[in-house]
DNA sequence: TTGAAAGCGCTAACAG
DNA sequence: CTGTTAGCGCTTTCAA
């Protein structure tokens, strides 16, 4: 709060009553033309600007916007939150952004602490243990505007903006089939987050497609998305300790990607000598890693740019929507060294 | 808004007036032990949630802060609001986030914003291309809370947090030179910036102490802070074209110093062999650079968390406050092949 | 111990 | 065309 003019203010210093000065302000039709005139210019001089707190309580709006994400320190999630930012942004709306560091206990607290903020409405990614949606169903068929991004839940019908996850996966394992490699091992998130299974799928597919086994010990689940360094460790040492060791692996989580490299070096395995290595991350510096990825991108700033202009269109719209987008992205390949062709 | 009960829903229900309910609410002790309970009792029952904006209204506090940074997708920065959330959300404020992509202009159209939302305290890192700081002066002035963390201000006289640049562009140039460099070059961000002077000090006192020369020629200003990319590609290509081609490079900024590893690559130049590179940066990744980086780490996330701690204390305070805190927080160098000695 | 009433800044229905 | 009034949810005098 910070010593603005008030309505009351301009009333007073120009004699005339808050109703008259509101009116004018906001450009009403039963207004002299003169007395706007006068209004206008004297807003404009002491620079004026509407309290946003009085006027949530009286629209019953707070334009704000409450966000739901893992970590913000985050390749994709920052990305995102940028194009959140963007178009929120633009349409006179503030976003609060919590983390939920993949608990879902903390992802509830949150939802109730934007809740109890009176957020307008909820732009969220779901944890990597949340398995429990409930309140999302409830907010959701009580009217309450949601959007899922990325990591939606599936069972609740409304907006949901998601990157073409089987087709990236598929093109990921499709391009190291066609480099030579026959033993792909896919190391992905929790198996409770839609993207994993889509991942994991479109993997499968590809596999069937060229007629490759699908075998289950050449599936990690990370049930922590990541988070702890031992989880993906544990899933890399039981890999590469297989009687037939993966030739490739493909990892479809941003932090696991980022995560796998140190770890696979540190076992002593060459990428991509011994083992070749690709993965879904949107690392702008993929590029200079030792070797350079062949990484999966998704378009983190448009996802979350979609994600907003379709939660804002949500909460202003004036009749209650019954038909709800579900948006798929396409994301990009981009084939470097270290899925190298087998020699 | 999301249809809860309000003190008043309360008041009816238990044939109460408002003000007892509120007064039972917030354990007041002008109140009957009985009616109390039985408030507490019902308050509970249904869920019920002071309304924030309600409440904003009446104390004149928004019990939000105010962020501005360059970028969110920047390791720093992410890294800080992470921080920074994590003390808001447990001292119930929340957090505004907006971003200058180190524009001045934006920067001062964010301040506004920011203002206009009644923000009640600001966090600040300036852009790259600020020079005129009078906006903050004058808020600071009116006893406005204003911290500033990473990119201060530094004629305002408020709380700033800030690495110890000095030293730790002392430590990444002193171990430059340990390893056997004399010819090293330095990038930097914008001149505008005093992280820029202050990490460019460190540089030659080091160059100083061991009587090397300090060589204009070999310092570069990125006055767009590296957002462009050309600016970075320009200062590299002049630095490795001189007569004298520096034996090694630091870089002391973040965005710059991701940036540069693939622009020296492309120019043919190996690292270390042909000429090394150490820089700031906050990237969790750069161990696992072709080849690993040696960098000089902030601790971002505490420096987050220290900034806002200090604001909220300033937001809080009951007496003006003519004392500020001015934090120096330790970097880490972390020693990596890329500054490796030199043969 | 409790209630009535005013007020935070703003808009809008209702009078005039 | 303009003013009066009430009300959004809450706290806090002031009376009782």
């Amino acid at each position: 709060m910070f010593g603005s003019y008030t309505i009351k203010d301009i009333a007073k210093a120009l004699g005339l009553s808050t109703s008259t000065v509101s009116r004018a302000l906001n450009g009403s039709y039963e207004i002299g033309a003169e007395t706007k005139k006068l209004v206008l210019e004297y807003a404009e001089k002491v620079n004026y600007r509407p309290n946003p707190i009085a006027l949530s309580l009286k629209e019953q709006k707070s334009h704000s916007i409450g966000v739901v994400v893992c970590e913000v320190a985050n390749n994709y999630f920052s990305q995102a939150i940028n194009g959140i930012e963007s178009i929120a942004y633009n349409s006179g709306y503030h976003v609060i952004i919590t983390q939920t560091h993949e608990s879902a206990a903390r992802e509830a607290t949150n939802v109730q602490h934007l809740l109890s903020r009176h957020v307008d409405g909820l732009l969220v990614s779901v944890s990597a243990s949340t398995t429990d949606i409930t309140p999302y169903q409830y907010l959701h068929d009580k009217g309450f505007p949601i959007v899922f991004f990325d990591r939606v839940a599936q069972a609740v019908n409304t907006h949901k903006i998601t990157a073409n996850n089987i087709k990236g996966a598929f093109d990921l394992t499709e391009h190291l089939i066609a480099n030579g490699f026959t033993r792909i091992a896919h190391i992905t998130s929790s198996r409770n987050l839609l993207i994993s299974s889509e991942r994991l799928e479109g993997y499968k597919e590809a596999l069937q497609k060229y007629n490759l086994p699908v075998q289950p010990e050449y599936i990690k689940h990370c049930e922590n998305g990541g988070m702890i360094q031992d989880e993906v460790e544990m899933a890399l040492q039981e890999l590469m300790t297989l009687p037939e060791r993966p030739q490739a692996l493909i990892s479809t989580s941003d932090r696991i990607t980022t995560t796998c490299i140190p770890i696979i070096k540190r076992m002593g395995f060459k990428i991509p000598d011994d083992v070749a290595f690709a993965g879904f991350t949107n690392s702008d510096v993929s590029e200079s890693f030792d070797p350079p990825l062949t990484v999966l991108r998704q378009p983190a700033f448009q996802m979350g740019q979609m994600a907003t202009e379709l939660l804002i269109k949500t909460i202003e719209s004036k009749r209650p929507i019954y038909e709800y987008q579900n948006e798929l992205v396409d994301t990009e390949l981009i084939v470097r060294k270290s899925s190298l062709k087998l020699a």
